[in-house]
DNA sequence: GCAAAACTGGATGTCAAAGTCCAGTTTTGA
DNA sequence: TCAAAACTGGACTTTGACATCCAGTTTTGC
């Protein structure tokens, strides 16, 4: 249902809020993310173009996010690799349709529509501050030094 | 978001269950939802297996649904060629997660669930019923002679 | 300046989904 | 019986997503 890309996207996306502000090397959320390495660069470029991470070249370079992971939802990670495509024709192409869905198409609509919602009403900062029984962040949680028992 | 086959097998079905009980066959289906006729007998294949629709060959012979379409629902045929996949495990394989999923691949599931729900709710009865101002199904709907101006 | 750290972008490889083709089987009706 | 109607199943082709590789560019610190 949902891409790799996207898959890999989030994870990264989750890595780096967790991070923030620091910037990461590819390296190190690729390790984190279990993403291979020369994909996730790809998958980083993306994410770069569609404005959701900035990188820096050069020794102690790396990736960070643009926003605060309070103000970055899951749905803004998802559109600048694979952006949500609605249905908003026909896909049959019918002129007699016009913008007007038929009843399936309609219904199909409505079930990416609450999956676009589902995606827009969750921030990275929700998704780190959940509360959980298994560790939060799928491998690689940053826990501060001080914190460590 | 959803394949080409997904989209495909609903045509059919909404066709079908149009013209329910009649049986229908390859041709009329592929000109009436303008799916390549060749395709759509591997897809019908896959709702025969599935247990959606039954096949019967020979001069007269075409395709039926097994159920009534009051009693078919979106989701069983969605999952008949193409099961819509939950996340259950953690996609890092993770085994100190164990079942229970972190907040991200949680949050992920749940717009899972709600399309699931979406397709779970929506009978193809339902469909074929709804009011609308543009054609009910995307063309091809049967019309009987008795009502025709 | 130079070497190491990091990202960039293009070329290439791999594989499954989408789509096509065709010879074969079943069924009906004349 | 036989031809036409229909579906079946396997082989094949095409396309795009996923993934890799590597030479090149930028940046930093010595």
């Amino acid at each position: 249902m949902f891409s790799q890309t996207v898959e890999y996207a989030l994870r990264a996306v989750v890595f780096l809020a967790d991070r923030a502000p620091a910037a990461c090397t590819t390296d190190q959320i690729s390790t984190a993310t279990k993403v291979p390495k020369p994909y996730l660069s790809k998958v980083l470029q993306g994410l770069a173009r569609g404005g959701v991470v900035q990188t820096q070249r050069g020794v102690g370079g790396g990736v960070t996010l643009v926003k605060t992971p309070a103000e970055l939802t899951i749905l803004e990670v998802v559109n600048a690799v694979e952006p949500l495509q609605r249905i908003r024709t026909c896909p049959l192409g019918l002129a007699s349709h016009g913008v007007k869905l038929c009843p399936l198409h309609h219904r199909m609509d409505q079930a990416l529509a609450s999956v676009e919602r589902a995606f827009q009403e969750t921030t990275l900062a929700e998704i780190l501050a959940e509360p959980t029984t298994s560790v939060p962040l799928c491998d690689g949680r940053h826990v501060p030094i001080e914190a460590q028992g």
